[in-house]
DNA sequence: AGGTAAACGGAATTCCGGTTACGGTTCGGC
DNA sequence: GCCGAACCGTAACCGGAATTCCGTTTACCT
């Protein structure tokens, strides 16, 4: 592969993703190879047809996803580790604005992709891991614990989160729900 | 409007609504216009093109939702009406599997509609009412738990949920890390 | 029952975005 | 500096879904 064909792949697959990212999987090809500066042959011979572009692409957020529960996994548990995780989430699930909607009426084979990752079951393992460490609270089921922290990847309630300050700040809320009494000392609830 | 034509509307909202549920938003306008048993000419002249088919049945799913909001702030305060709640969102959003991708990639206008109804601002306002019967956490920010909380209707978290018999089920594993240890005593989480 | 305006079905047409074909241009080895 | 292969942009081509059009049928009023 000639230099210039390689530097103009990088531009196209760059120009899909951001295009992507605010218009949806949806964006059309012509689009996207002006973005990127070329002729929509050029599309075609550096990368492929439709479905590929949009291949690349999603492979590309779902490795990133994977990438970051494969560095979890290496981790120490504990909290900080499942904070960390998420902030990563937040971010590559932000960056990517299609995900959510990749995953429902995606092509079966994006969704095929997904499954093999398998965010929710890895991370309903990190979170029993986490909680030998004493930081999390043991009387949450793993699953229920994994659904609602890794649905606040969802767009609208993503946004909420995002009100607050950054990424970090955000992880955090979403994880305190889930943090053992003991170790954040929280204000009485007394009632009645 | 004549009775026929009127009839004709009804049957197909439905069928527009039968398909969609199982296809996506990008069925087909023939198909629909089969599936209701008239011809797509009908379908022009009783509800409109395919951007006015869709709203259309938006519009419903967005009123279901809606309702359920208005039912929830004429109750009484507590815990269980915001699982009733829940339940009910979780029943309502299922039905209509298109509602995410709707909310995200979708037209502007939808969006629009969504965005009228508020339901994270909704919900966050019941969360803060209820906890003044004492039987949520009120350590936890009502925004963060709003955004927990309807996270959970995001695909992949129902999806999970949905594994715990019905969704009454689903609704109290949802809002179980947000009520108040006194109330559901839990086991100890002492460590080191 | 009869007349008429409204509604119907679905074939014909338009529209639109993906895909391909092709004449000009550029890279890279000699 | 020169040649051929590889690459580029653009302008047609194509398929399929949305939309329109019109001859036929139906509901409703008198």
């Amino acid at each position: 592969m000639r230099s210039d064909a390689l530097a103009n792949q990088r531009k196209i697959v760059e120009a899909a993703t951001r295009l992507m990212a605010e218009r949806g999987l949806e964006a059309e090809l012509t689009d996207i190879a002006h973005e990127a500066g070329v002729g929509v042959g050029t599309v075609y011979r550096c990368v492929g047809n439709r479905d590929q572009v949009i291949e690349t692409i999603v492979r590309d957020a779902v490795a990133q996803m994977a990438a970051s529960l494969d560095e979890a996994e290496s981790r120490e548990d504990g909290a900080e580790n499942l904070i960390a995780l998420v902030e990563r989430l937040h971010t590559v699930v932000g960056k990517y604005g299609w995900v959510h909607a990749a995953l429902i009426g995606g092509r079966e084979e994006i969704r095929k992709e997904m499954r093999a990752v398998d965010p929710l079951r890895r991370f309903q393992a990190l979170y029993e891991r986490a909680r030998s460490s004493g930081e999390l609270r043991d009387d949450i089921d793993s699953d229920v614990a994994a659904a609602l922290i890794l649905g606040s990847l969802a767009p609208w309630a993503a946004m909420t989160l995002q009100t607050r300050g950054d990424a970090r700040a955000a992880a955090e809320a979403v994880l305190s729900p889930f943090l053992a009494r003991a170790t954040t000392a929280n204000a009485g609830e007394a009632q009645s």
